[in-house]
RNA sequence: GCCGGGAUGGCGGAAUAGGUAGACGCGCAGGACUUAAAAUCCUGUGAGCAGUAAUGUUCGUGCGGGUUCGAUUCCCGCUCCCGGUACCA
């Protein structure tokens, strides 16, 4: 009776706070409903306000779910998003799913369900897990790659790229009509393109004379998408492509199929046209430096020449770039790259069993083993030779794999005494190591590249330093006419098709062997119904499989669909106007939007996605549909959450007993039972008969101790063992050489490395008789380890255990206190209860705590906040909005905890302290924040479109400084100095000091150094 | 192999211009409340040595050097771990 009346007082009495304690479920169901229904997060294209663009990179919907990795950057760029708000920006904060992908193809292939059933059930259930954590994402337009009214777009892209060149002239991508106007009128002279190897020239008339047919294909070598053969990993087993990703140690991953590289007809982007600005647009975007360095690698330009080599009694020549011109006349062979496009001819016919069987086995390689294996010396001498044009000299040109045909011109020129690789190689082969710097050390030990000193044995540079001899050969190439400066690209043009079932089609159909878009209204072209999702016997891609698909009913479609990629290269601008059928995006709330502001993602995406949307965004802009040259002003990559694996030891049993030959018994019929043993007594049996066993230590009763348990529990199993299982062979060994194994156990029955013994035996069905050996005290702990998350680990965390046990509010608090945003950390949750201690902590300045007879009061008065508290509240509103700024939000969660524990050491309970406070927390945890900003009497909802509140540093001014003073460096004692004391006053207090003087013992010190405001040091 | 990043107590981390190393949280230990437990609150907590204690002192930011009055921070040389390496996304 009294508890009623009380409770029912105290709702009356107030506004608004029908919630005394701190209900996490009840106050974030009710928010989550609150915002839903009023739209709360709807974000308007125009609006007078500052515009503000903060985008995730959007996730792939697997089937595990999400897990609490994903939530970490989405958490960070959420606060972003709501301080922005709080600040008076109009924020535009979307989530969509890159729902095309290899996982749900291959689920597909195994179950027979079409990908977009399992996509979709997937997006469902990201949806509700990320509605659960309180983002303040604007739904209404959210994005789906698999949508075919989004990827009519991407094909809508992949036809503009199609129609048009790259103007090296104006350095801009430019439609295809321009270049035929020029053919028309100049014919191939004065045209500067990024174009095929192979284009033929032309005068206009020529042009003219062609037949339509022929001019088309040649306007072919140009576009910016194009076919050309390019080598993948062919499994021929499985009948399709793999991934780089699904080969391992040179065979498929699933089956252990042979996988050898091939060359395939595919699609092709002219990423290379852009290589150049790509480069130097790094230069206008704030990311980190390692993830621009990590592009311009990946790019990497370099400076060098162009050189043909004549080969030797033949026509062709020999091509290689080289950004050493001056080692000329150290090159004492010429390596190609095994599927260099000479091969065959240059073969002699006694080399050919050798050629043929090395070309053979390093088609079974792939590229990155090629890459990686430095370490083993291998080639095949051809038999050819070609001729050094500098000096005339007979070239013998050798195969080896290290040498990539993707790479320049699949060919190098071996200087052994500058290239390590190439000495290496020279020794192998007994080939010349010829000098040619005198400043070279040691090149009978190993290469050497250094530039200095004067070339010797070089012909027409002997005698000159780097600098000199750079331009005299130059010219000496040039005039020749041998080759040129050049400037070469470690990037290539990147493969634009796939051999899969699960991406958006090529909106491309042949006729006579030519490809041919399709007409634009028959956009989009929708992925065909197949019966099966794997590629036909005779190894074509799934799509032809599909019955009858043919344009117009007539023409063969491009079989192959798009990458991954493909999609995720311009999503940002369909969130700006996701629903418009006409265009891709408005042209208005593109002009509104602009670019991203700040986007947030994993770093291994930096030189894939990254590259590849800068390319398409470059390109969009030069045919003036979008308007940045950049797309993402400033980039963050949070860490990857790495999964803290737990094991439980299995002891390793044998059923033994001698075994008369005519007992008839068999010895495998009996199975050992299943027994765990404790982490700790399992590490204290392994050592004690281990070499270094204990041995007089203090710990050694204690290790007595845990074996004498051990021992016990072990004679206890057996003994049952011996009762349940009569008959002769019931001995049960231990095994000496691996005493136990580590088998993963489910985190989520784990607490603080303490198993959750029921829990786990409930788990499956044969556990639940097992037996353990726990730790004296009955627990049994588990061992640790620390490995990227993933559901076959059983690492895996998943967030809605965390929101249910705990809220959101502290999960997103929780993963922002685990440390700086920026670095890969270990997931546990043993601090989770610290963060969940503080909401509660803060709650408590609003609400007295509840008792058993009656519910917490409310708190909170008008009266005027004192300096103290002041200053409390104004260095936190400071360190937060800075740390925020800096994307700092690690030290936030623990300056906001500094500041509840001084207000509630200072009792302050105050409005005027406390309203602020919930604005500034609010980013954080908008849930708990909403609720008391409704209970201290603002209208609901409104918070997440408040005022920041404004940093006074009128509060904060100190008048007195403690100096830490050092001698030699060691902080010995602190003394207390007004602001203004000059250095010479504290110089003389501090030699007055005694401490100091105790240091000093009567010696004059050597040096005094007095930093203002911050130390002093004295030198002895 | 190549490119990029990282390493600080028992644990996650802090020290944002080279200036008191270990903020904040977890864990642990002791205490208060309780029949008890949970929850909550209070105190202590890098390691070693000396001291009843206050305290003093030495060591200490992956390893080895260097620059500096002073280095977790800057430089040189290593070790180990992680990401990318062109069809995972």
């Amino acid at each position: 009776m009294p508890r009623i009346f009380s409770r029912y007082r105290s709702f009356m009495c107030l506004n608004y706070h029908p919630m005394s304690e701190y209900n996490h479920k009840k106050i974030e169901e009710n928010w989550r409903a609150f915002w839903e229904k009023n739209q709360t997060f709807r974000t308007e294209n125009n609006t007078s306000k500052p515009k503000y663009y903060i985008l995730d990179m959007f996730p792939y919907p697997s089937g595990a779910g999400l897990h609490v990795g994903h939530p970490l950057g989405y958490i960070a760029s959420d606060i972003v998003t709501r301080y922005k708000r709080l600040k008076g920006f109009n924020v535009l904060h979307p989530m969509g799913f890159d729902s095309f992908g290899l996982p749900a193809e291959q689920y597909a292939i195994q179950t027979g369900q079409h990908p977009a059933i399992t996509t979709e059930q997937n997006i469902a259930r990201y949806i509700e897990q990320l509605k659960n954590i309180g983002f303040s994402f604007d739904w209404s337009r959210e994005v789906r790659t698999s949508d075919p009214k989004f990827y009519k777009w991407t094909q809508w892209i992949f036809m503009e790229l199609f129609r048009s060149w790259y103007n090296k002239e104006t350095d801009q991508a430019e439609p295809i009509e321009t270049l035929i106007a020029k053919f028309e009128t100049n014919g191939t002279s004065g045209i500067q393109a990024v174009s095929d190897e192979d284009t033929p020239r032309f005068t206009a008339d020529e042009w003219k004379a062609k037949p339509e047919r022929e001019q088309y294909e040649i306007t072919l070598k140009y576009r910016l998408t194009y076919v050309a053969d390019a080598v993948v990993n062919w499994c021929a087993a499985l009948g399709t492509v793999l991934a780089n990703d699904e080969v391992k140690d040179g065979v498929s991953e699933r089956g252990g199929y042979p996988v050898e590289q091939k060359l395939m007809r595919q699609w092709m982007m002219r990423i290379t046209a852009y290589a150049d600005r790509l480069l130097r647009g790094l230069d206008t975007v704030d990311w980190s430096e390692s993830l621009k360095e990590q592009q311009r690698n990946w790019i990497g330009k370099s400076t060098g020449a162009e050189v043909s080599f004549q080969i030797e009694q033949r026509v062709e020549h020999i091509k290689v770039f080289t950004t050493r011109l001056d080692t000329i006349f150290g090159v004492s062979f010429m390596v190609l790259a095994p599927e260099h496009e000479l091969v065959a001819e240059l073969t002699t016919l006694a080399q050919k069993p050798d050629v043929d069987a090395y070309v053979t086995a390093a088609k079974m390689r792939s590229e990155r083993d090629r890459m990686a294996d430095a370490k083993t010396v291998s080639g095949v001498f051809t038999g050819s030779y070609c001729i050094n044009p500098f000096n005339g000299e007979r070239v013998p040109i050798f195969l080896a794999d290290y040498v990539l045909a993707g790479y320049g011109t699949g060919a190098v020129m071996a200087v052994p005494s500058g290239d390590q690789r190439d000495w290496a190689f020279a020794k192998h082969f007994d080939l010349p190591i010829i000098p040619i710097l005198d400043g070279q050390k040691d090149i009978d030990k190993q290469a050497d590249n250094t530039k200095e000193g004067r070339y010797i044995n070089s012909g027409i540079i002997d005698g000159l330093t780097y600098q000199e001899a750079l331009p005299v050969l130059v010219r000496f190439l040039e005039e020749q006419g041998i080759g040129k400066a050049k400037i070469n690209y470690r990037m290539r043009d990147a493969v634009f098709s796939r051999q899969r079932y699960w991406g958006e089609p090529v909106p491309v159909y042949f006729k006579d062997g030519l490809p041919y878009l399709l007409d634009e209204q028959d956009l989009p072209l929708q992925l065909p119904p197949v019966d099966k999702y794997l590629p036909t016997e005779t190894g074509e891609p799934p799509l032809a499989r599909a019955e009858g698909w043919k344009y117009k009913g007539e023409f063969e479609y491009e079989l192959s669909t798009m990458p991954g990629w493909a999609g995720s290269s311009w999503y940002w601008y369909r969130y700006m106007d996701p629903q418009n059928d006409q265009e891709f995006a408005d042209q208005k709330a593109i002009a509104y939007w602009r670019d991203v502001d700040l986007y947030v993602g994993g770093s291994e995406h930096a030189t894939g996605h990254l590259l590849y949307s800068r390319f398409w965004n470059k390109f969009m802009k030069d045919r003036g549909f979008v308007p940045e040259e950049e797309p993402f002003k400033k980039l963050v990559n949070q860490g990857m959450i790495l999964g803290r694996s737990n094991f439980v030891y299995r002891l390793n049993l044998t059923v033994g007993g001698t075994v008369k030959a005519d007992s008839g018994l068999q010895p495998t019929s009996k199975i050992p039972p299943v027994v765990f043993v404790s982490k700790t007594i399992k590490e204290i049996v392994e050592k004690s008969s281990g070499p270094q066993s204990f041995t007089g230590s203090a710990d050694s009763d204690r290790v007595q101790q845990y074996l004498d348990f051990f021992e016990n529990r072990l004679s206890e199993i057996k003994r049952d063992f011996v009762e349940k299982t009569p008959g002769t062979l019931n001995n049960l060994y231990t095994s000496s050489s691996a005493f136990t194994s580590a088998i993963h156990v489910d985190v989520n029955i784990v607490d603080n490395d303490v198993l959750d013994i029921q829990a786990f035996k409930k788990s499956r069905s044969d556990l639940e008789n097992v037996e353990f050996i726990t730790e004296p005290d009955g627990s049994y702990i588990c061992g640790v380890e620390i490995e990227k998350m993933s559901k076959s680990k059983f690492n895996v965390v998943n967030p809605d255990t965390i929101v249910e046990r705990y809220g959101a509010d502290t999960l997103r608090l929780y993963e922002m206190f685990l440390g700086p945003l920026t670095d890969a950390k270990p997931w546990n949750t043993n601090g989770i209860d610290g963060v969940y201690r503080f909401l509660k902590k803060f709650w408590r300045l609003f609400y007295e705590e509840p008792t058993e007879t009656r519910p917490g009061r409310w708190l909170v008065t008008d009266e005027k906040p004192t300096p103290a508290e002041l200053k409390v509240l104004h260095k936190t509103i400071r360190k937060v909005a800075e740390d925020i700024e800096h994307l700092s939000f690690n030290t936030s969660v623990s300056a906001f905890m500094v500041c509840v524990n001084e207000l509630s050491a200072l009792k302050c309970n105050k409005k005027a302290v406390l309203q602020d406070l919930v604005v500034i927390l609010a980013p954080f945890a908008p849930h708990i924040t909403e609720e008391l900003w409704a209970a201290l009497g603002n209208e609901p909802g409104t918070l997440s479109y408040a005022e920041f509140p404004v940093f006074n540093p009128a509060y904060l001014v100190e008048d007195t400084i403690e100096y830490p003073v050092q001698i030699n460096g060691k902080v010995r004692t602190t003394l207390v100095f007004s602001v203004d004391t000059v250095a010479s006053d504290i110089e003389k207090e501090v030699l007055a000091n005694e401490v100091v003087l105790k240091w000093l013992e009567g010696k004059t010190p050597k040096k005094i150094v007095v930093v203002p405001k911050r130390i002093v040091n004295v030198v002895i």
